[in-house]
DNA sequence: CGCCCTGTAGAAAGCGCTTACTATCCCCCT
DNA sequence: AGGGGGATAGTAAGCGCTTTCTACAGGGCG
């Protein structure tokens, strides 16, 4: 059988407690006995019993990062990077990071948040946009809440504030700001009939970033509600919403999409039609994914750390860093000009 | 505070035991108290205490994933179809799964074995190649050998069989007899000069994917061990790799990827040269990703059933489904002939 | 020279669940 | 009518830790 704490006290000649304080290191031992134990631990290959040591003090090692789809980079470079900012803190016990995948579904969110409660989670990490159904929101607020009864932090990462004291910190990110600032920039290029592919419009990142979009067309002057298209997230959308787009607007200069994957779809559609990036439309993205800056042409986006917001919210829900004042962190995006934008065709 | 099972036992009135059973759903309890007892916990807002639990039965309900890179989609289906599986089986308990980057990292990979031994996991699911250092193989296969005394269920996706008895169930790519096939393929097509862009030497995955090149090209003839170059997965590596394939044998009339992704920055290396794809060089790829069919030219690859095998790896986890005799199962790809490979051009 | 304080270690009481084992109850069979 | 047996439910003994409280030793101080 599987050693025992006990088995490692017999072997090292003391008691139990002193093997437990040994591991957990916060509680004073002299340093031949704690050299003592840990030969014995060595020995012995003892692995401390999770569930039994989490039932005892209350508290487990388990950290657990929600995602919305662990296929596209946004989630697994934000998650990949919490994980290892986590597995980098080698404490007296090191935490389990994990990823749970929702795919997007509300259920399955809820589900994974009832299994991390049970587990009695250290800490829950939510990444990305929430869904827009208030129903769905408030049935998710009071899991947190509940969560956060029971100790465990609970961090949003890339995803808006929650009302309600039970999130220990947010760090939003600036979608708004962000794709204001990108549309400025290409009707600063000259273009008017401007196209956006938005996401899909149950998730509140599309909604900011449509906001932020209409905001800059305002300030121009310009209203063009037509333009709009809503997809998912993924490359084929952007090349099925640019060809609706160019139906519905043949004369077309610049398309803004929701994010980077579907900027490359447009960019296809765009080719397959015949036209040039940026000859004849100009095409920017969202989020400056590993790839956009590889892409020919390279692509104009917002920069949105997402590694670095990934790597702070880890710390964050362990605790290693204080919460911003009042909970809430804005992440602003950088405008990163390529050469998928360019100056308006004339005549355009 | 939370609520306990005896709350829940003290309101349904009936002994904590009852609640137990009731919750476990493994003994036979009369249809009035069960409900006398679900209608507790709902109005409890109980929630089973996950480690108690598991210290008294001795085995949790968690189910641990591990992969390389979460950010390279071949892991990231495999590793969201386990999930979708483990999560679909909605028996009495829902088991929780969930995924571990090792980033490719050997420590990593046995601090998270440890992490999940130390919560005495159900199940541990080992996706991707193995790395070929036999140290470190010899780690991997004692952690495995103790996981599996605890009574953790092993189960390898997409990874080479491991000597010893551990291991509950292995499916492994059939990589050596799929690479085969498709170089068998681009020769068939009359090229020569072929040129292979492998992946990182230290992976198992790596080494079988160009047997199988080499001995298709040993069949038919041809020996070319100079255009071969290793890289990693990622597109970059391919693009550098052709370049450099193209500096060593600039009459290349087809070039063969270690995967998609690879393939994909073979194609714009060659597009960067202006070489016409496949007018001028044929290009393949291996495993068959979502976007390598949208690809322009679509991709001629091999098809790795990558959800398939995730879901089987899921259900395997969790003894659904009995282990293939042997307890491996060879799991084949199927050459998927698209628009990226074409007859060599004349003169070529 | 006795006392208290500090540093170190042990004893033991749970943490909240699972699961033998035991106890009823009631029905049916002889 | 008595006994056997099946269907339910309760009792209680842990599972392997953590942690409070207690114990003891040694040393500095009054």
């Amino acid at each position: 059988m599987t050693a025992t704490l006990a088995d490692v006290a017999a072997r090292a000649q003391v008691s139990p407690a002193t093997v437990s304080r040994v591991l957990n290191g916060n509680y004073p031992v002299a340093a031949a006995t704690r050299e003592r134990v840990l030969r014995a631990v060595d020995e012995l290959d003892y692995v401390l019993n999770g569930p039994a040591s989490s039932l005892a003090a209350a508290t487990s090692d388990l950290v657990g990062i929600l995602v919305n789809d662990i296929a596209d980079p946004f989630f697994g470079i934000m998650a990949g990077a919490a994980q290892a900012a986590i597995g980098e803190e080698r404490g007296a016990r090191e935490k389990l990071s994990v990823i749970c995948n929702t795919g997007g579904s509300p259920e399955r969110e809820l589900t994974y948040l009832t299994l991390l409660q049970r587990q009695r989670a250290a800490a829950v990490i939510l990444t990305g946009g929430a869904l827009e159904d208030p129903e769905h929101a408030a049935a998710v607020g009071a899991k947190l809440a509940r969560l956060a009864d029971a100790g465990t932090r609970i961090v949003l990462c890339g995803r808006p504030p929650l009302p309600g004291d039970s999130v220990t910190a947010t760090l939003a990110f600036d979608n708004r700001g962000g794709s204001r600032r990108l549309t400025d920039h290409v009707i600063g290029l000259g273009h008017r009939r401007i196209g956006y592919v938005a996401g899909p419009p149950e998730r509140t990142t599309t909604r900011h970033r449509l906001e932020g979009h209409r905001s800059a067309l305002a300030a121009a002057g310009l209203r063009q509600d037509g333009l709009v298209v809503h997809g998912s997230y993924d490359r084929r959308s952007g090349y099925d919403a640019t060809l609706e787009l160019l139906r519905r607007e043949p004369e077309l200069t610049a398309v803004v999409a929701a994010n980077d994957t579907v900027a490359l779809g447009a960019c296809a559609a765009l080719r397959d039609r015949g036209l040039c990036v940026p000859g004849d439309v100009s095409v920017a993205g969202f989020v400056d994914l590993p790839f956009s800056a590889d892409a020919v042409p390279a692509l104009t986006t917002v920069r949105l750390p997402l590694s670095e917001a990934g790597a702070r919210a880890g710390r964050l829900a362990l605790g290693l860093e204080p919460a911003p004042p009042g909970g809430i962190a804005t992440v602003h995006g950088e405008l990163m000009v390529r050469g998928s934008t360019g100056a308006v065709r004339a005549g355009g």
